[in-house]
Order: C-alpha cells, then structure tokens, then sequence
DNA sequence: TACGACGTGTCGGCAACCGATATATGGGGA
DNA sequence: TCCCCATATATCGGTTGCCGACACGTCGTA
C-alpha cells in the first residue's frame, strides 16, 4: 500500500485512462478533466512521469517524431489502473467524511 | 484560491468540524475519521496545527491544565470550514473523473 | 518500578511540486 | 522577413509539507 497520490501526479494517471497520450497532450487533458482547474507547469509533469514510471504505473512508448517534433506516448499499466481507482475511492471517502458533517440538515424535530 | 490540502491537514479540519478539540484528541479523531488509516505523526500534527493557525483556518485556545497535563484546544474559524467543505468537493470532484472512466458498466449489445 | 496511555513539542531528512529557464519545430500575421 | 504563439521535451533550484525519531513530563495500573 502506498502514500497517496498527489492532486497532479492523480490526474496524470487519470488522463491516461481513455488510451496513451505524450506529454503535452497529458498537459491539456489535465486541463480539460479538471474543468480548467489544474495547470501542471513542465516541471511537475515530466518529473511525475519518471517518477510514475519508476514505479511501475506508468510505461512510456518509444519516442516518435510527428511533423518535425519529438514525441514520447506514456500508457497506463493495470497497476497504474488500479492505483488510480483505489485513489478514487480514498478521495470521496475523505470527501463523505467532511459532507456528512456539513450538508446535514436536521431532521429530528424542534 | 489556495492550493489543495494535502490529506493530513485535511484530516485535521475535518476533526474538528464538530467542535473543538486538543491535539492528543484530534489524533484519535482523525485514525477514527478515517477508518482506521490515517495515523498522523505528532510531528506532522503539530506542525500543521501551527501552520493552518497562520493561515487563519483555525483558533487557538488558551492552555489549561486538566488532571495534571497541559492542553491547548484548537477550532475551526468560518474561513477554515469554508476551506475543508470546499476540498472535499474539490476531491469529489476528482474522484468522479476516474470514477466516471472506469466503473461505467457497458450497457450497449455485443 | 515499569510500562503504556495521555499530552505537547522539536528536529532533520525527504518527496513532490513549482516557477523559471533552455532548446527546437511549425504556422500565421504584421 | 521577423516575431510570436502553439507544440514538444527537458533540467534545475527553491519551497512546502509530511514523516520518523526523539525529548520531556503526568497519571494510572499491574
């Protein structure tokens, strides 16, 4: 069992879902699933994904070159899959533990 | 706009939701929270309880002496509850982005 | 008397993120 | 032509926050 992942490395994975992607693509997907939320600079990218696939979550393809550009597709591995579920799964139960504490609206009488 | 909570911290806003607590308490309350899985370090605790009381997210009481041993209970400013409630729907909401992507049952005919 | 629960606190190390910077191609507008 | 922007990858130093270990002290109990 590991740490748990945090909110950039998360959506690496998470962009990864639907099929490979290289880099800046990873870059704009994060965007875009994070409702324009989350801008991953460069440097936080490219070192998660050494680091993602140093643990074995990530597998990076060979390097490509499409119009002139470098290109390096990173895949999903079935445990990257499964590190990013179980991610999943931990952020709404810690997201449960704060709604169920706050949204309630009493019921029992005055 | 902040940036995230990292899930210690989070844990701690959470506690005390339903009011104030000191620190040895709000260890016990967060491993119970959690179900078990969050176990903080006092150094991690302690360290947050002085950083989130900078950032204006929780209050500081007075210390008072109860059977012998020094306490200091901390609360929740309005700022801190506006905080924790809007992390756990910033991670509900990156939860439902992998959830959304993995646990769709296919539906359509072979 | 020794140990574990209670209770607060410090310190050094480390992992990950962040912003800045570097390098290079291709396309479009002034 | 020249410049800028999008595309594309990569490195580096600084900062943040967590983590484990340690330190200090009380209280109850075996």
């Amino acid at each position: 069992m590991s740490r748990p992942l945090r909110e950039p490395s998360y959506f690496v994975l998470a962009a990864l879902i639907d099929g490979p992607l290289h880099g800046y693509a990873i870059l704009k997907q994060v965007l875009e699933l994070s409702d324009g939320r989350v801008r991953l600079s460069t440097g936080t990218l490219y070192g998660a994904l050494e680091r993602l696939t140093a643990d074995g979550l990530l597998l990076p393809g060979a390097e490509e070159v499409v119009e002139g550009r470098p290109r390096r597709a990173y895949s999903l591995t079935p445990t990257g899959l499964t590190a990013v579920t179980a991610e999943a799964e931990r952020l709404e139960a810690a997201a449960r533990v704060v709604m169920a504490r706050t949204s309630i609206v009493r019921v029992s009488p005055a």
